[in-house]
DNA sequence: AAAAGGACCTGGTGGC
DNA sequence: TGCCACCAGGTCCTTT
């Protein structure tokens, strides 16, 4: 579900209500996520306020008192802030109670997020030390991209998509990206030109930037911490769209499979 | 050693 | 209606 602008949306809508709460009890209903959730999670909890709330990558990060909670949606995961009478839904699988009887809950159908603490420096954790830069901070330019594009030679979609090159950059946004760029999506790194990646850099932010704008993609199930969806979705315009007509020139759109994912290319527009 | 494939899950959809 | 195959926004681990 979420790339990096609906974990970017989710942490903006829940800063406001969240910072400052303490969090008085943890519910784990469901502990089998990605990795077991901690045994000992709602013991080490309880009692601890919410000091900020950060975003590294798709990691939503809960900076608490005495350590750092590490929040990933995964495929299908969601957050929501309810109302002290909300009825549990199936696969509600947290649930963090509040003051003024709110309470936060993690939501994952398809089990691949994760609800890690760490009492360590978050950001020597093992899932996020190894991370490639922020595509919306400096570091991420096109010599950057460029200067790792020199130690490969795989297809440009797989590599954007690394979160060891760049954080961030999920299916969608993989391949609206390099629409804008220009560039297909199966093409190798080694047959581009230095400034295919400074354009790349340029349109990777673009449509990151758009998306949180537009409050993020909502597909079929993407809510904001409170509830509402996304509007980039009649933005998308390549993604979901094969058959029909390139917004650009006016081909079809082509759809094919680029290491087990859907891949949306112009084969007009794009080369 | 880089790159591709498999695995982890549930639910929705479309075909027969 | 039921059953089945296939698809889905992620990413770590294993195999080639």
């Amino acid at each position: 579900m979420p790339e990096l602008p609906e974990v970017e949306v989710i942490k903006r809508g829940l800063s406001t209500p969240l910072v400052g709460q303490t969090i008085h009890q943890v519910w784990v209903r469901e502990a089998r996520l990605r990795w077991p959730v901690a045994e000992q999670l709602p013991t080490l909890l309880a009692g601890q306020q919410i000091k900020q709330i950060s975003r590294r990558g798709k990691y939503l990060l809960l900076h608490c008192t005495q350590g750092h909670l590490l929040i990933h949606l995964g495929m299908s995961g969601s957050l929501r802030l309810l109302d002290h009478d909300a009825p549990f839904r199936k696969h509600e699988h947290i649930e963090f109670l509040l003051a003024q009887q709110q309470r936060l809950r993690f939501h994952d159908p398809r089990r691949f997020g994760a609800v890690l603490w760490t009492s360590e420096p978050f950001q020597q954790h093992p899932l996020l030390v190894h991370l490639g830069p922020e595509p919306l901070e400096a570091a991420f330019n096109g010599e950057y991209l460029y200067q790792q594009a020199q130690k490969h030679r795989r297809t440009l979609k797989s590599y954007i998509m690394d979160s060891h090159v760049v954080v961030g950059v999920g299916n969608i946004y993989a391949n609206e990206a390099l629409f804008l760029a220009a560039l297909q999506p199966q093409r190798r790194l080694h047959t581009l030109q230095y400034s295919d990646y400074q354009r790349l850099t340029a349109s990777i932010r673009q449509v990151l930037t758009a998306a949180i704008d537009q409050g993020g993609t909502t597909l079929r199930d993407f809510t904001d911490g409170t509830g509402q969806p996304g509007n980039f979705q009649p933005a998308l315009q390549v993604y979901g769209r094969a058959g029909k007509a390139c917004e650009r020139c006016g081909h079809q759109i082509h759809q094919q499979r680029l290491h087990q994912r859907a891949t949306y290319f112009c084969p007009h527009c794009q080369l």
